[in-house]
Formats: C-alpha cells, structure tokens, sequence
DNA sequence: GGCGCGGGTGGCACCGAATGCCACGGGCCG
DNA sequence: CGGCCCGTGGCATTCGGTGCCACCCGCGCC
C-alpha cells in the first residue's frame, strides 16, 4: 500500500559474487569499487575517532572522500557498515574454509580454523582495529552491529557442525543440534574473549597463538560429545586445570565410538 | 556542532527504576504507564503481523492505538522496541535473581536460574511468542535486535561468573574470564536453543522441563566439577571408573602407567 | 567516426524514524 | 483555588536510507 522498497540495485555491497571475475575489463572496475571502499571507510574511520559517530552525518563522510552523499551508499549498504568493511568477505572466506576441510578433520577444529580467518582480519591492520575498538565500545549502535556479524559466523558454523556431527551414530534422544549450537558458540565466544584481551591491550603480541591456546581450552572441555580434562584432585575445579598429584578427569558418553574416547583420553594424557 | 542529541526524557523507557514506587497517587500512573505500554505493543504486533513491519510506520501504530506518533515514542526508545517491551524488564528480573542467589549455590546453577527468568517471560504468553518469533524470522532489523537483547544477557551472567568463580583458587595461567565467558554464551545459547525449538513447535510442551535437560547436558560437559567426588582413584587401582547412565565418568591418575589405564577403561566400556 | 550500451556517478525528491520544544489539560497538594 | 507535576498533542527539524533520472565515460559494433 505504501511504498513496497524494490531492494533493486544493492545487495551487492557484500564480497564479489563471483570470486573469478574473468570478464577481462570488468576486473579494474572491481579493483575501483575496492578502492573506493577503503576510501570512503578511511574517511569514515577518520571523522568517527574525531568527532564522534553520531555527530557525523554521511554527508560529511562523502564529502570528505570527495564523492557524493548517494555514492556512499551504492558502497555500503548503512552508515555502520562503512566500519567494519570487511566482515561479508570474511564470512564467505570462512564458509570456503569450511567446505575445503579435510573429511577426515575434527569438525570443531574445522570450525576453530574458521574463526581464525576472522581473527586474521582483524590481525591484518591492527590499528585500525584498535580504532574501530574504541568506537564500538562507545557507541551502542556499532556494538550491537557487531554483535550481529559475529553471530553470523555462529550460525555458520552451527549449521556446519550439525552436518558433521558423527554422521554415523545418531542418539535417540538427539542432543546434537544442542551441541552443535553450544559448540560453536563456545568457539566463537573464545575468539572474543582473545581478541578482545589482545585489542584492549594495544594489539600487542601474537594472537593467533593466545586464539590456539583458547581453543585448546575448549577443546578440552568439548570433543565431539567427549569432555575431557585435568582437574585437581579433591576439589571442583571448572574442568582444565594441572597442578601437582593431579588426576585425569574424563567425561565420556558411552554411546560414542569407542576408539575416539580412547584417542581422546590418550591425547589428554600424553600432554603432560 | 550539530545538534548534540541530550538525551534528555526517556532512557526510562524501561522497567521502573524503583521496585517499590512507595508514592501514594504515582503508582496508578506507573500502573497506567504499563498498560499504555502493552496497548502499543499489541497494535504493533497486530499491525506487524498483517502487513509486515517495514511496512507498517509508527504512525499507524499510534493511530490504532488512539495516541499521537509522538507519545509513542514517550514509551518506546524505537519502533523495533514495541516488540520486545519486556526484555529491559527481565533483564533487571534476572539480576535480581543472581543478586539474591545464595552463597553456596554453584555460580553455574545460579546462572542457569537467571536465563530460566527469561524463558519464563517468552512462556508466560505463548501465542505472542509465537507471532514474535514469526516476526524476528523474517525481518533482519528484528532478528538483530533480539540478538543484542540476548546479549546483553549473556554478559551480565558473564560478569556473574567472573566474579564467582572460585573465590579461593586462582591458578596462576588464570583461564577463568575465558572460562566465565564460554561458560556463560553455553548456557544461553542452551535457552535460546531450546526457546527456539520450542517456538517452532507452537509452543506446546512443558519449556521448564526442556530448558533443565539442556542445562542437565551443558552442566555434564562444563562441570564446575565434573563428578570427580563419586570416583575416587586410590593407591591401588590406576584408575576408577563409574557410568551414569549415559556417561562415563574416569578418574585416572597421571602417574599411572598409560596403558594400564587405557586397559581399565576399556574394560569399562565394554562391559555393556 | 557515429552509435548504442552498460555501469558508475551526481543530484534531486521523498519517506520515515527519531528528537527537541512548546503549549494544553488533568489530577494532586498546599 | 492557584500552583505544580506529568502525560499528551502537535509542530519542526535532523538525518539515514531509497527511488529516479540525467549525465558521462569506456567499450564494442555497424
């Protein structure tokens, strides 16, 4: 009745459907259109540190890139977008990711790998991270825009893990869409928490290691429906802990394959 | 520069800042407050479900709700807000459910409590939940709103979880923030598992019931102490094992020969 | 060369969400 | 009864976002 938006032209803001474009001339038109992503993002970036993200309009941004208020938008699809530019193209690298994985792969270091392109990303201009940061810690706008984008790459990775979850032994009960769901989210939220600790901390250090040692963490609480873990010995301790007279902890579902609990177990135990 | 928005009136869109309004006449206006709030929620719903929610302007909503645009916004910070009126409220709900927590109650439990205040908010009107659900499926700007709302949950049990976690017994590694955080996103992402299960079903069955089992089989991989007091590993034997019901539960200890324990286990195993 | 064609651009108009401001009106208290 | 508080209506305004049209530039084709 009213206006019914077409949604016509955009939607091609995200990532370049085609990742081969062949088409031999249209290639530097891509290579423009990048350009003039980072442009408009960088003069984005600039006026946001300064003067505040509400206080600029998408004019001034425009203007300050030297295009029109229109052109802007034919780049990004809102104003929040211009900030975290690259997050559709992440999550298509992620998702190759996970269709090239090995089959023979654990399916939650498959997804661990996922999630470490996205940490890449950010590792890739740490500066601009830190920038970014610091704006989306303030306003509450680019937070919740954030928190969208990372529960994308959950969702991708739950409908990844539901695939790939024990093709063969399937429970009555069927708690895998459950596990498959806390599993990712685990996975992602330990990206989170690294990267938050790295970003608060300047963007100093190795990442990827301290991400390697998260998951780590977590894989020892999940296997795939296999909990295992060093834990003191008297007393309750949140699962992965060593220390001395220490004791293995195994929690195991008796109706998972035999030989995965014990390759399992043996991992745990040869780690120390 | 611009116009420097003062945020002056609301920002109490939400529940009311005392628990008890203590004044005599104020508590009829409070009263009349809420009931003005759920007069506009549910000819926004309603106009939502009919014609959608992009094309419904928040003009039509105050129109079928008999008030002008402008008082809507008195009670509503934004037009996605009218669907989710009750989350700000739930939110303080559940605080006060892990501020009254009893002291020994394992802060994992507690927490679990606190989410059930949520579930019992989408269960205590079920055909609403419905059509929100509905709603939320379809529209992106909703589904991103109520990933933010959940959140926001999420980080008020992580910030729970943090600061209970083992009062006494820090490790020096100190993993317990990445733990608090993957503990806290696990039970969530439980609820939301099971809430959405739940919704697609139509809302039949007893959620209460569905939610303990999810938190039964987060609580078994998590731990917070994973049953390490029903087995004990003494001198003698390298290692105790005992299975409940579907799971095995190991207690090794590490300075046992490896595969005397892997022998033990199998056994264990077997033995079914 | 002229010509059409496709894609990026500028500019304009417009809708609608969201906020500030002011004036009205109805309860409540002194 | 006259003040006060507060919710409301209505108006004006800013600004994000979209549709539409005209323009221009590079390319291939007749």
């Amino acid at each position: 009745m009213k206006y019914r938006p077409h949604m016509s032209q955009p939607a091609r803001s995200p990532s370049p459907d085609t990742p081969e474009p062949a088409t031999p001339g249209a290639r530097r038109a891509a290579a423009q259109r990048l350009k003039m992503r980072r442009e408009l993002s960088a003069a984005a970036m600039e006026l946001f540190a300064t003067k505040g993200y509400e206080a600029t309009t998408v004019d001034e941004i425009a203007a300050a890139a030297g295009v029109a208020r229109r052109t802007f938008f034919r780049h990004f699809r809102s104003k929040e977008e211009a900030i975290f530019p690259d997050h559709d193209d992440t999550l298509v690298r992620a998702a190759a990711v996970l269709d090239a994985a090995p089959a023979h792969e654990n399916p939650l270091d498959t997804v661990c790998r996922g999630i470490k392109e996205v940490m890449r990303m950010y590792a890739a201009s740490p500066a601009v991270s830190v920038a970014r940061y610091r704006l989306t810690r303030e306003v509450p706008t680019l937070r919740e825009a954030e928190i969208a984008s990372v529960a994308r790459y959950e969702r991708l990775f739950t409908r990844y893990l539901l695939g790939h979850f024990d093709e063969g032994a399937h429970r009555e009960g069927d708690d895998d869409p459950l596990l498959a769901e806390v599993a990712a989210s685990a996975v992602v939220t330990a990206h989170n928490h690294v990267l938050r600790r790295w970003l608060r901390a300047g963007a100093q250090g190795d990442v990827e290691t301290q991400l390697d040692h998260a998951f780590e963490i977590v894989r020892e609480t999940f296997g795939t429906g296999i909990g295992a873990g060093r834990a003191d010995a008297g007393e309750s301790a949140p699962a992965a802990v060593s220390r001395e007279g220490e004791v293995l902890v195994t929690v195991a579902r008796t109706d998972a394959p035999l030989d995965e609990i014990m390759r399992t177990i043996e991992r745990a135990l040869k780690q120390r």
